[in-house]
DNA sequence: GTAATACGTTAGTGCACACTAACGGATTAT
DNA sequence: ATAATCCGTTAGTGTGCACTAACGTATTAC
């Protein structure tokens, strides 16, 4: 799993990322928001570092986890270049058509 | 694989809605763009039909895909709820600090 | 009509992923 | 000091994914 958007779509990871915005936690503190083991979320965890999207920092026995600015606007950029303006407008198109349905009802 | 961010992540489905941007396409014709089997670009297309992102028309011996413009928009709201106002500062902060390395280059 | 060919899907296989269980390392209590 | 406890990672396992090979079906050539 080298692909950066790939690793950062699973829902469990998703979440991680989405926790790790508001600073840095501990594998322990992170794992209270999952119905998972700490191990399965230290192993998301060390996926997410090998794809350069989290770091960490040893602190006495914890491991404090964040988020790295340089990889999340990497997957940013991933995330630009494969929504094209062509979508766009597919998806604009759907949304007036719903509203309308909304509309109708 | 139910979730619809994940499914729409892997590399070769994700380049299969993009081609799908454009117009409808046939299994054959898509399979041109990619490495792998016919077969292997159809299985995708199945996975994608199942999360609703797309949908075929038969025709002769064709079958031709086409975006489902209410599965894309649904894709498009998981983006952005995945990709919070936090997640833009924190980019921004890494951008701006890459521009800077840059210009000190 | 029938043989040949083209298209897409299903059958079968190897491998990677997500998970729990077991472990090593570090800190705290006594 | 040492026993107990807590934290995170590695070992081991089952399931699901991505892929090629084999197949069914439909069209075209003769």
């Amino acid at each position: 799993m080298a692909d950066l958007l790939e690793t950062a779509a699973e829902p469990n990871r998703r979440r991680l990322l989405q926790l790790l915005a508001s600073g840095e936690r501990s594998v322990t503190d992170l794992t209270r928001n999952f119905p998972v083991s700490r191990s399965a979320i230290s192993q998301h965890l060390l996926l997410l570092a090998d794809v350069g999207l989290v770091q960490a920092r040893k602190e006495g026995r914890n491991r404090f986890y964040s988020l790295n600015a340089w990889g999340m606007s990497r997957l940013r950029g991933s995330l630009e270049s494969f929504w094209t303006a062509e979508l766009d407008l597919l998806v604009a198109d759907a949304t007036t058509l719903h509203q309308t349905a909304q509309g109708e009802l």
